[in-house]
DNA sequence: TCTTCATGGGAACCATTTTA
DNA sequence: TAAAATGGTTCCCATGAAGA
């Protein structure tokens, strides 16, 4: 597979927990299915590596087709944006809020948990999380509320997506949390910290760290949830914010 | 005739519980 | 440990009534 045009650089002279946001950029800028060059070109630190390039346009809805050093700094890839939701996360977040994996409209969107019926935005909103109804980079700029996911491949069911893919979506983004230092994590569906963590978990502060920060798990907001109410969800978030205060 | 709105039914969804 | 069954809310679409 070759790519449509001349590699893009990206993050030139930019410090590399820059990157994330670029990469959205850059997947905005394109439609599914199209093959881009990239030429990531940050000023490299020591965690530098080609698996975080891999991870960060993994994070960023690429699939990446080869990644390679282009010098002793700068990595070349190729790689195939597909439709998918890219991470909202940067430096010094508050709370990194962990999805399943993106629904259609929120992939169409841009906006994670975007559907009218999810009551995420509400609940973040009432919780006092956010300030701005479904403006991702609002929240994360002002509020310190990053946004990603375990799994990058849009379903329109949760259930289409497997064990294996959970376990190594799990794995990206605990690298991504070791890295970027959240002062807290919170794992929004019981399903997929059951999946790759504890199977008899419930919803509630977790006994375990993720990528060394503290872990708050709660249902998932999708209307379709119908366990669980507005007000269960924002006291659930409220408590995840309380968590991300003491972290 | 066209548009808007309300309504109803079936499908979809996910957390929990039960069963194998 | 995994799969199946369950329960109840929400979504989506078709249909019909009302108004312009």
């Amino acid at each position: 597979m070759t790519p449509t045009a001349r590699p893009v650089d990206v993050g030139s002279g930019r410090p590399t927990t820059d990157l994330p946001l670029l990469l959205a950029d850059l997947h905005l800028a394109h439609l599914p299915g199209d093959v881009v060059g990239i030429r990531l070109d940050p000023v490299p630190d020591v965690g530098w590596t080609l698996e975080r390039a891999g991870d960060l346009l993994v994070g960023a809805g690429f699939v990446p087709d080869t990644v390679s050093w282009w010098d002793t700094a700068r990595v070349e890839a190729v790689a195939t944006r597909i439709r998918s939701l890219p991470d909202t996360v940067a430096p010094d977040i508050r709370l990194l809020v962990v999805g399943l994996n993106p629904s259609p409209t929120s992939s169409d969107t841009a906006i994670g948990y975007c559907r009218g019926g999810n009551r995420f935005w509400p609940a973040v909103l009432e919780a006092g999380l956010a300030s701005v109804d479904r403006d991702p980079r609002h929240a994360l700029h002002r509020h310190g509320l990053g946004m990603t996911d375990l799994v990058r491949r849009t379903t329109s069911r949760a259930d289409e997506v497997d064990s294996g893919e959970y376990r190594a979506g799990a794995e990206r983004v605990e690298r991504l949390v070791a890295w970027l230092r959240p002062r807290a994590v919170c794992f929004v569906g019981l399903g997929g910290w059951r999946t790759v963590v504890d199977r008899q978990a419930i919803a509630g502060v977790q006994d375990r760290t993720f990528g060394g920060r503290p872990v708050y798990l709660m249902p998932h907001t999708s209307g379709l949830n119908a366990h669980s109410r507005l007000t269960d969800l924002v006291e659930h978030l409220r408590e995840a914010g309380r968590l991300a205060n003491r972290g």
